[in-house]
DNA sequence: CCTGGTCAGTTCATCAAACGAACTCACTTG
DNA sequence: CAAGTGAGTTCGTTTGATGAACTGACCAGG
């Protein structure tokens, strides 16, 4: 029985769900933004299956996320980029990070971030485009 | 061989997939956020397996992102709710929706959302808490 | 030449977990 | 009584992750 698909959902959750709802896809995409590139720092990284990592990076480059880019000809070797489509997930990633050192982190967050604009540690915060207010459950509804 | 767990890697990412990187778990919390409660609401709006289905409610449960509150006594009958720590989840769910239309839309979005506050309608948005400026990749590095 | 190391996959056997169907139980309703 | 509802539980089958090993194409050094 193949695993239920969520490509064809009229819902843009469901959609990333299908897409990137595995245990792998989020580490990679994080890794690929900590600036990795190449088979084997993924693989070092994460220690999952090379065949798990193969499947997944072909995924990510099928999907357009990524982007293969050879850096030596023989025998040929390529590294996996980030396309913009595959970098726009980092907000994704942050709002995970957020979520994440609120709610199971034991003490100080593992990791903190600095926002190089302003030079200011920062947390990610999802916020209304027009008003800029922050967006919580309950205060959005469907247009 | 069981699962590669990442609850106890120094890494906010790694601990959110393991709680919630897995094929079901984020469409049952957008669900929830919709407003569904029931058993049965979960499952036909999922059309998932029962199993599987009362295993993921436990483990939000469990993990204090849902609660059980009785609304029958006899059979007993409970419905799931968020808490505040499910409920704070939602800006990641933003976050999904925000990059699914963007890259993932056929054409219009599936849904838009009107922000109650302001009244228009909104494109969630990942910003600096410092200093409002949206977050990309690239805008922030360790503190 | 050979050997060993590196890199990026590929293959394979095993097993956990998803899947889907059916079942179970405790009710309620007619 | 039978049928329906709701919330699970059980079970057999299949998928896909896991982890180890293998493969092939190089390169470097002896």
């Amino acid at each position: 029985m193949k695993r239920t698909r969520f490509a064809d959902w009229n819902c843009s959750v469901a959609r990333v769900t299908d897409l990137l709802g595995d245990w792998w896809t989020p580490l990679i995409l994080r890794d690929a933004m900590r600036g990795i590139t190449r088979f084997d720092e993924f693989h070092e990284s994460l220690s999952l299956g090379r065949n798990t990592l193969t499947q997944r990076l072909e995924r990510l480059v099928e999907e357009g996320m990524m982007e293969r880019r050879q850096y030596h000809e023989r025998p040929p070797r390529y590294e996996y980029l980030l396309t913009e489509k595959g970098r726009d997930f980092f907000p994704v990633i942050a709002a995970m990070m957020r979520w994440g050192d609120r709610w199971l982190a034991d003490g100080d967050p593992p990791l903190r971030l600095r926002h190089m604009t302003c030079g200011k540690v920062t947390t990610p915060t999802v916020v209304c485009s027009v008003c800029g207010e922050p967006l919580i459950l309950g205060s959005v509804h469907r247009a």
